[in-house]
RNA sequence: GGGCUCAUAGCUCAGUUGGUUAGAGCGUUGCAUUCACAUUGCAAAGGCCCCAGGUUCGAGUCCUGGUGAGCCCACCA
């Protein structure tokens, strides 16, 4: 009953905070700019505790900076995140038997949408519940029209500075996923495998070079045999054929440095198709390349009879073959890692596919130039990126996906059948349908390039489209750089580090002064909180049972820059709980101070008495702390000298002290309790509203009332 | 194989630029409590601040080496 009453009460000042406008930024007015960036949660499942942590943190900034009287925007938002997205989706369709082929575009992205929503309205209910300030006038969906444009112009300036190609190159390609990834949506798994040892008859002779290979199945695609640099066996081979034992054609046999000397037996079977290694190898030796697998992980005809098999079936029945033919000389137990997709854990199959990229180098090495004007919390991540920026490689920015930005650009259909690329090819880049006519063959028969953009293409751009970027918008003007950013530090290559080249690139400007990166919240064991695990704890719950505040008091307790964390349910609670008696301290305050006030009290006071004095000093040092631990964004500090503070140098000292002498330090009383909530109010919202609304106060509400900056000095 | 981070009370963690006697919450123990207290207050126990060196008048904090844990990156077939 209680609980629900509660819950009631902090929906109402929500709205009451909201429908006075509040949380608007306003580009007119004269205030100074105060920005933060929302991290658009990607629109997959419910918001969890790390985002209620990372949300919170934003918002006591917000109410902090609103307070000190800047005009501070908080921009919201939600990323569309095209493969989580899709194989979210897909996954739900399944549980009704439908497919995107069952489906087609046009039905499947209706549906799409409908499920977008509905995760959309949870994020709404998340937000609200946890007393979001943000302004909800602006907030963007990475998929809509205003972003679509920005993420052209982008595209634009690459094609225009040929910073952008399409070529074959070997890609990470998930075939569950059916689109390919990129190595940062990859991860590893330990596996046990066979390693088994295959024999290449010489040619023309009847000696053999052994390989080691994991990956018989590969064999098919076989284009070279690569020996390391004076291989003290095999060096006489070098220049010699190789007969691919499974089937039956002639390759060549050359030195590369490359090979390692102390794995396997020293050679390597290239597979230029199925092997990033063999794929470079193999272009400088101009090997062919062959496909053994396709795209949907089955063998293809080069396969012969295993054509059509999955890729594990292949493997299994290739090596029975070798073994029949007496090719395997011996095979081991072998244990490596495997890459698998990040996002379904399908084993990637590296594969050589026509994909747009786009040349990193000129970008990276600008970054690299201004990455010092941007304070990183924790600093070392300036050093984490500029290595990153040292190795930079080619952005591959095409996903074979529905669910996305597709690619601006239009084949002539008439002729650039093959859709190549090249600015005299019978192409255009544009974001509608092109309305002239090919200049190539005067018809206008244009087909769009049937790709989406990577999602990072268009998140990369957060922090220009949402302030209405290419256009020279009033809000570009003043709110930008943001004055503060923050993220989980999983994303800090793909989102921020792309943010910061994109930004700088485009807009010739760092997007962000502060970038801070929070720690993750593990669980007991140290593990990531994951739903195939289980293990998350859902805000929601916390929320109900202790309140808003308690629950988000207990978060920054977890907000030391770029910490991780172990916490799990019980110490969650643990925590809400000591916050949720904070809170009901509080209100004991309040009854103390003003319900139970006596008769006789003074009307004001100088607080010249030693005890009055004691407060106010401790009150003042509390003012200077929880300033200055905002200002340089240490939330932990911050309430721990609050809870100090209130708890026990106001409680369990003042006012045991005061109850000897209660009417005079009436005046004392109210003003640090007064004083206090107004510290308290970016931290825990909803209770210092509403008891400052029992105060003697001026003004609407506590949220937009000034920050206490501690003038009153007792003599 | 590189790189980064961490190691502090039984547990989860603070500890800003080196500076008295190293802190909090929870937990434990004892006492009090018809007091503003959905309990709260008072008090106690509990620490070779991972190990070994070094710099310094002074090190939990800085440097070197080691041990252990975690994370990120990397093409070991």
């Amino acid at each position: 009953m209680g609980k629900n009453s509660q819950a009631k009460t902090d929906i109402g000042w929500y709205q009451f905070w909201e429908g006075s406008g509040f949380f608007k930024a306003d580009p007119n007015s004269p205030k100074k700019p105060y920005s933060l960036l929302m991290p658009p949660p990607n629109v997959n499942g419910e918001l969890h505790l790390g985002h209620a942590m990372q949300q919170s943190i934003l918002d006591t900034l917000a109410r902090f900076k609103r307070m000190q009287g800047f005009d501070v925007l908080l921009l919201p938002g939600v990323d569309h995140a095209g493969i989580i997205f899709e194989s979210t989706f897909n996954k739900e369709l399944s549980k009704e038997g439908l497919s995107k082929q069952k489906l087609g575009y046009e039905a499947w992205m209706k549906r799409a949408w409908q499920f977008k929503e509905e995760i959309y309205n949870s994020f709404h209910k998340t937000w609200t519940f946890l007393g979001i300030s943000a302004d909800w006038s602006r907030e963007v969906f990475t998929l809509e029209p205003k972003v679509a444009k920005a993420t052209f112009e982008e595209f634009k300036t690459f094609w225009e500075q040929d910073l952008l190609y399409k070529g074959a190159y070997i890609i990470q390609w998930c075939p569950k996923c059916g689109t390919a990834i990129e190595d940062l949506e990859m991860e590893y798994q330990e596996r046990t495998e066979k390693l088994y040892f295959v024999k290449y008859q010489i040619d023309g002779s009847n000696e053999f070079i052994t390989i080691a290979t994991a990956r018989p199945e590969t064999i098919f695609a076989d284009t070279g045999i690569a020996v390391y640099l004076q291989h003290p066996k095999f060096r006489s081979y070098v220049g010699k054929n190789a007969i691919n034992p499974l089937t039956g054609n002639k390759i060549p046999i050359f030195e590369d440095s490359r090979v390692e000397k102390n794995f396997g037996t020293g050679a390597l079977k290239i597979t230029p198709g199925h092997d990033p290694l063999d794929f470079a190898i193999g272009k400088d030796h101009n090997l062919p390349i062959l496909h053994a697998v396709d795209k949907t992980g089955r063998m293809t005809e080069l396969a012969k009879d295993l054509a059509e098999l999955k890729i594990e079936e292949a493997k299994q029945k290739a090596a029975e073959k070798l073994e029949n033919m007496r090719a395997i000389e011996k095979s081991e137990d072998y244990t490596h890692s495997v890459p698998v997709c990040e996002r379904c854990k399908t084993t990637i199959e590296p594969l050589v596919s026509e994909e747009w990229f786009i040349k990193m180098k000129p970008l990276a090495e600008k970054a690299l130039k201004h990455l010092d004007e941007i304070n990183f919390l924790p600093k070392n991540y300036r050093k984490i990126l500029s290595d990153w920026y040292k190795k930079i490689h080619d952005w591959s920015i095409s996903r074979s996906l529905w669910w996305g930005h597709r690619i601006p650009v239009w084949y002539c259909q008439k002729c650039n059948p093959a859709r190549e690329v090249g600015k005299d090819k019978g192409m255009a880049i544009s974001l509608e349908k092109p309305t002239q006519k090919c200049p190539v063959c005067q018809t206008s028969g244009w087909i769009q390039d049937e790709q989406v953009l990577d999602t990072w293409f268009s998140s990369g751009l957060w922090p220009l489209a949402t302030l209405g970027w290419p256009d020279a918008t009033k809000e570009l003007k003043k709110y930008y750089p943001w004055d503060f950013e923050l993220t989980a530090p999983e994303i800090k290559y793909l989102w921020i580090a792309r943010q910061i080249m994109l930004s700088l690139w485009l807009k010739n400007q760092i997007p962000f002064k502060n970038m801070f990166f929070h720690g993750t919240l593990r669980d007991s064991q140290g593990r990531k909180f994951s739903k195939s695990l289980g293990n998350g704890i859902n805000p929601y719950e916390l929320v109900e049972q202790w309140g808003v505040d308690a629950t988000r008091m207990a978060l920054y307790t977890y907000a030391a820059p770029g910490r991780d964390a172990r916490t799990s349910r019980q110490l969650m609670d643990e925590r809400c709980k000591n916050f949720r008696n904070f809170g009901t301290k509080l209100r004991n305050l309040h009854r103390f101070i003003f319900e139970l006030k006596p008769e006789d009290v003074t009307a004001s006071s100088d607080f010249s008495h030693p005890e009055d004095t004691e407060i106010i000093q401790w009150l003042n040092g509390l003012i200077d702390s929880v300033t200055k631990n905002l200002e340089s964004y240490k939330l932990h500090l911050a309430i721990e000298d609050l809870y100090d503070f209130i708890w026990h140098k106001f409680a369990d000292s003042y006012i045991e002290w005061s109850k000897k002498r209660r009417g005079e330090t009436q005046p004392c009383l109210e003003y640090v309790f007064k004083t206090s909530l107004e510290l308290l109010h970016p931290f825990m919202p909803f209770i210092t509203e509403e008891l400052w609304q029992k105060l003697p106060h001026e003004g609407k509400s506590i949220m937009v009332t000034k920050w206490p900056e501690g003038k009153i000095t007792a003599k």
